[in-house]
RNA sequence: GUCCCCAUCGUCUAGAGGCCUAGGACACCUCCCUUUCACGGAGGCGACCGGGGUUCGAAUCCCCGUGGGGACGCCA
């Protein structure tokens, strides 16, 4: 049978890290079984669904390459067939209407939690045989519940978490179409599932408890049961857990702040599973590599430092020229003027094996496209009057120079020597006067791209 | 409260009863490289939540406890 799995986001906000890696695990499992990958958008919520939120989710699969099979699908789209198959349950005694009131479910629900029983509808309109139901009122326009069975045990084999079961007694007859005719998140993705054939339900684990409800419909529809994988979630950097309120951000704010796709990928790849003691790997080695059996049932907490050290790792490995068009952006951005000089390819070549994040390279490089922002204590620090006559006299021999990283290594060798300095005490300063802070590569590499007139002309700026 | 799930270095993890004196990676520390800072290289620090079983033998299996998380909506 062909594998087709899904990722089922509502679009109630922006493609977060945990979605991304649901979606990235579900993406994998149906390369790695040549199988189909589904997007389908769970929009029944209307009032908290919006548009811009589709289009974020869009853009963050997009950024990171999680390309899809079919879909997107919209479940607004699909009202029509759910309320067919509604009718079918109805017709067919596997779910009858409700004309409890919300405040009379409130109250009930209240009640139970008093108790310290678990809230449950207590199944006042449930059809018995020889049971009499109460005349239904004029005033309440009824909604549909499922009728769930009421003993024995729903089990299943969950990919990720091993035997998973749930007494029957433990679920109630849950709401499957509203009191207006729309039908509920629960029901809509027991149609989906089975409609779409998905075989493997990759998914949250916060669906866990829905589960046995929708294998439950799903065996009241005579549909085909998927297996369920449920990931556990990720939790923060402070191990605590995200949430919009606090540390939840979009995958597309990792591109805004210099991380490259490949590493969030294969960051997030590691995140819950392993293969081996395999850290850094491709996408198409991931997509060989994947399988169920190796997610971790725990919670995974989120750590940046990791997540940089791996983006390093991809930018050091990009070459320039891929590296280019985003930097120019970022360089933009900074305010700097991106000119012909120096040449950026180079520039990139000279600083990105020192960096960890694609601003951190734009930034680092700023200086030579706009003048540097000095940095009092390293200036105070190296920039001493006794050291000026120095590099006064390095200036006049740079002059003369014949603009190469070596020539210009030479010259410096030359004022060392005569001086009787170590070679620090001039580069520091001239690291400083060139660039405005204590660290940079090789100060000659730094000259060399530079250029002789913008060299000479800081240092004057700084001589004068 | 009720039900469900989870538990190895600070963090991500390896580990399917003997290969475990518990391996790798990030972080941290030391040293090397060096023109500063990084990069890189070599070392180091550092964990099986607790208690009972089962077994010749348990990080691995079972039970209890503890701690954490999730779910209990006419949200998804």
């Amino acid at each position: 049978m062909i594998v087709r799995t899904r990722f089922a986001p509502s679009p109630t906000g922006f493609l977060h890290i945990g979605g991304a890696r649901t979606a990235l695990f579900s993406w994998a499992f149906a390369k790695k079984h040549k199988g189909d990958f589904i997007l389908r958008i769970e929009d029944t919520d209307v009032a908290r669904s919006t548009p811009e939120a589709v289009q974020a989710i869009l853009d963050g699969m997009h950024w990171l390459g999680l390309d899809y099979d079919e879909g997107p699908f919209y479940q607004m789209q699909r009202m029509d067939r759910y309320k067919e198959v509604i009718q079918k349950m109805l017709d067919e005694g596997n779910a009858y209407y409700c004309y409890c009131s919300r405040e009379e479910l409130d109250a009930l629900r209240e009640n139970q939690m008093q108790q310290g029983v678990k809230p449950r509808y207590d199944g006042r309109w449930r059809p018995e045989t020889g049971k009499v139901l109460p005349q239904p009122p004029q005033d309440v326009s009824p909604v549909i519940r499922f009728r769930n069975p009421q003993s024995g045990n729903v089990v299943w084999n969950d990919l990720v978490k091993g035997e998973i079961s749930i007494a029957n007694q433990e679920l109630d007859d849950l709401i499957i179409a509203r009191g207006d005719g729309t039908p509920t998140y629960n029901f809509c993705v027991v149609v989906d599932d089975w409609e779409m054939g998905i075989t493997q339900v990759i998914r949250g684990d916060d669906h866990v408890n829905n589960t046995p409800r929708q294998i439950n419909m799903l065996m009241a529809l005579g549909a085909t049961i998927p297996q369920y994988a449920h990931l556990s979630m990720i939790l923060g950097d402070d191990g605590q857990k995200l949430s919009k309120r606090h540390g939840a951000v979009s995958v597309m704010q990792y591109h805004e702040d210099g991380y490259l796709p490949e590493a969030v990928l294969n960051y997030l790849a590691r995140l819950g599973w392993s293969h081996g003691d395999d850290e850094i790997f491709s996408m198409q080695q991931f997509c060989e590599w994947f399988d169920l059996d190796h997610i971790t049932p725990s919670a995974a907490q989120f750590n940046t430092e990791k997540l940089n050290w791996i983006n390093a790792h991809y930018i050091k490995q990009a070459s320039a020229e891929s590296l280019a068009a985003d930097i120019t952006q970022r360089l933009v951005k900074l305010g700097a003027n991106v000119s012909e000089q120096p040449n950026l390819l180079a520039v990139i070549n000279l600083y990105k094996e020192r960096v960890s994040t694609l601003n951190e390279l734009a930034t680092n490089i700023a200086y030579f496209y706009q003048k540097p922002v000095m940095d009092a204590a390293a200036a105070e620090k190296h920039l001493t009057n006794d050291i000026k006559p120095v590099i006064a006299a390095l200036a006049e021999l740079l002059k003369a120079a014949d603009w190469q990283a070596e020539s210009i290594h030479h010259a410096i060798n030359e004022v060392v020597t005569q001086r009787q300095l170590k070679f620090p005490k001039v580069a520091m300063p001239l690291r400083v006067m060139l660039t405005g802070i204590a660290q940079s590569p090789s100060i000659d590499q730094v000259m060399a791209l530079l250029g002789k007139d913008e060299v000479l002309a800081r240092i004057e700026q700084v001589l004068k």
